[in-house]
DNA sequence: TATTTTTGTGTTAGCGCTATCAAAAGGAGT
DNA sequence: ACTCCTTTTGATAGCGCTAACACAAAAATA
């Protein structure tokens, strides 16, 4: 921001309102502290006081400065959120429900993109550390060494989602994309399939959808069977990349019978694809999705994936933050929440 | 929070890193001002002393206090989004790209869910504005008298998004809701549909949807049609409510020729339904829906819609907030955004 | 050389609030 | 009446930073 920036916006506030806790102390005919007290334990004034106090500051339409708060106070009622995007559903879904459970805390949230890089990460932490967030949630557990060591050293509170299978650094809630991927393996399996395909992220991006793809492959090779090939697609990707990890499928082994996608998007992509074409899902080709999207059970034939409980992972950790927070809680701990795969009519 | 809650947080952060300017200054063999110079406007400091100065930031692993920061000079780099709700896509993909571009000029986004109601969005601009933001961005025009005034009072810029119908107070980011619907009603009637019918969410929750069937009938209105049917469904609409829309429509006329959908959601599940139930698609009945969903051109027949630039509204948005930050723009402004109709097979 | 201007740094006084202690007022017990 | 408590309120001193000014040193100008 401009020099001159500064100047407009701070004779801006300065204009504004600017109603103080001296303001709402001089027309209750009080001091500042039972104000305050008003504001932050009202039990501890007496009836007439409070009303008095509650009056005033509506009369004045005062609204207490948090910045001031937390200087003096060092609470900050901030949770700060860092997810890869909120362009995939599945972390949106999750910040919905963290929002939702900690608005009703009165703590705010402060959100930032990681765009899937650690680096991105990393300086989001040190950015959003400035604001001295009571809480962190992240996403996954891989992360720069710089990120544990300022997070570590804060004291804040962090709770890591989305992987179960990991060692966290404090919380987390999480499921196993190991098993997910086993699970998946299994039902291609007892269908006798053996010419098993999977389409995920880049491996040096998404981490967990390595997992899922390391879950499946440890299930085949018991069966002592391999992946035919495994398509790995530069995140983010929109759903019509489906059809292209599709492609790129086939193109290795067109007898390939069953495709596993890292995301329910490419999943239903690829089938509406198999539809057009007249490739007969799944006789043909069966294929199986994860995350259980919305449209999942309505396309046909009704897509088979693994739901996971998306919503729940981030009411888990917006409590996990608030069980801390108020001393119900103090070690770590690790949630791992179950999945369901769900067998549906394309694999 | 409770009492003893707060105890332990201040305890947790008293004992945390703790490194403060004057440590920083300190070791650098400065005053704090230097410090504050090197970190706010390094080119006002001489070469040596500004690397000494990074030199003891980087050794300490010290972190500004944007607390005192802004307490101090009234600038906070927090911008506020209220948004109906993350868990629709529309939102999300919003506010996905304004937490993009905000996070290019350092600003952090604090995010609120309104749940579609007046009140609870009042709320939440009270609650935000003790964080004396730089910019609020709000969803649509419609608030109460309180949240206006209170907006006012602050002197806050305002940008209000989606609705380019009507007057915003400060800046708006928008397109007009009454063109979609006046759009989708010229193409069924260029078409020779005459029983046409709208199923969008309920008239006191969902305004912007209200100016779309006001667009579809008062163009319907001027053939001397009138649709055949309204449905208003609760907010938040899943996905399967565009099925319960659809049998709504048909319980109430079955020879209906052509539904606008107030969401693709609604519509694509509909259209998936008329496949599954052998009622052919556009013939039968003609489906058009509003937004150009991820799906919208994957399913058969693909789906007729409107696309509606949700991505551009939330850069456009943003960028107002930092136009008028940096005084590059001064006064109120609206931007509408324009709409396109998708032709496509269902309709 | 004397004088002005520029550049770099330090000093001081808050920003608006809460923690902490002190103290006054009222009630209970002896 | 007296002490001893409890309840309620107030005075004071920061929290960590920056704005505004003051000032010294260096550079530019006369």
């Amino acid at each position: 921001m401009s020099e001159a920036t500064e100047k407009r916006v701070r004779s801006r506030r300065l204009s504004g309102g600017g109603v103080k806790m001296v303001d709402v102390a001089r027309l209750a005919g009080t001091s500042t502290q039972t104000v305050s007290r008003v504001l932050s334990r009202p039990e501890l004034v007496a009836d007439d006081t409070r009303k008095l106090v509650e009056q005033a500051i509506r009369e004045l339409n005062y609204i207490p400065n948090s910045a001031a708060r937390l200087l003096a106070s060092s609470v900050s009622h901030i949770v700060a959120v860092i997810i890869p995007s909120l362009s995939a559903t599945v972390y949106a879904q999750e910040v919905h429900h963290i929002v939702r459970v900690l608005e009703e805390h009165s703590f705010s949230v402060v959100i930032g993109h990681s765009d899937y890089s650690e680096l991105r990460e990393e300086r989001l932490v040190q950015s959003f550390l400035e604001r001295r967030p009571d809480g962190f949630i992240l996403t996954g557990t891989q992360h720069t060494d710089l990120t544990r060591q300022l997070l570590r050293n804060s004291g804040v509170p962090v709770v890591e989602t989305f992987d179960g299978d990991n060692a966290a650094m404090d919380m987390s809630v999480g499921f196993s994309n190991l098993e997910a991927g086993r699970k998946v393996a299994e039902l291609f399996l007892s269908r006798g399939l053996t010419r098993i395909a999977y389409v995920g992220g880049r491996s040096d991006q998404d981490f967990r959808s390595n997992a899922r793809f390391e879950g499946l492959q440890s299930r085949l090779a018991e069966a002592g069977l391999a992946p035919v090939a495994r398509i790995e697609l530069t995140l983010p990707m929109p759903a019509g990349d489906g059809v292209r990890g599709l492609d790129q499928v086939l193109a290795i082994d067109p007898l390939t019978q069953a495709i596993f996608f890292s995301a329910d998007t490419l999943a239903i992509s690829a089938l509406l694809e198999c539809n057009r074409r007249g490739m007969r899902v799944p006789e043909q080709l069966a294929i199986c999705g994860f995350g259980n999207y919305d449209f999942a059970d309505a396309i046909v034939p009704a897509l088979t994936t693994v739901a996971v409980p998306f919503e729940q992972i981030g009411v888990l950790a917006a409590n996990a933050i608030l069980a801390r927070l108020d001393g119900s809680v103090q070690g770590p701990s690790q949630t791992v929440v179950p999945l369901q795969l769900l067998r549906r009519g394309s694999a």
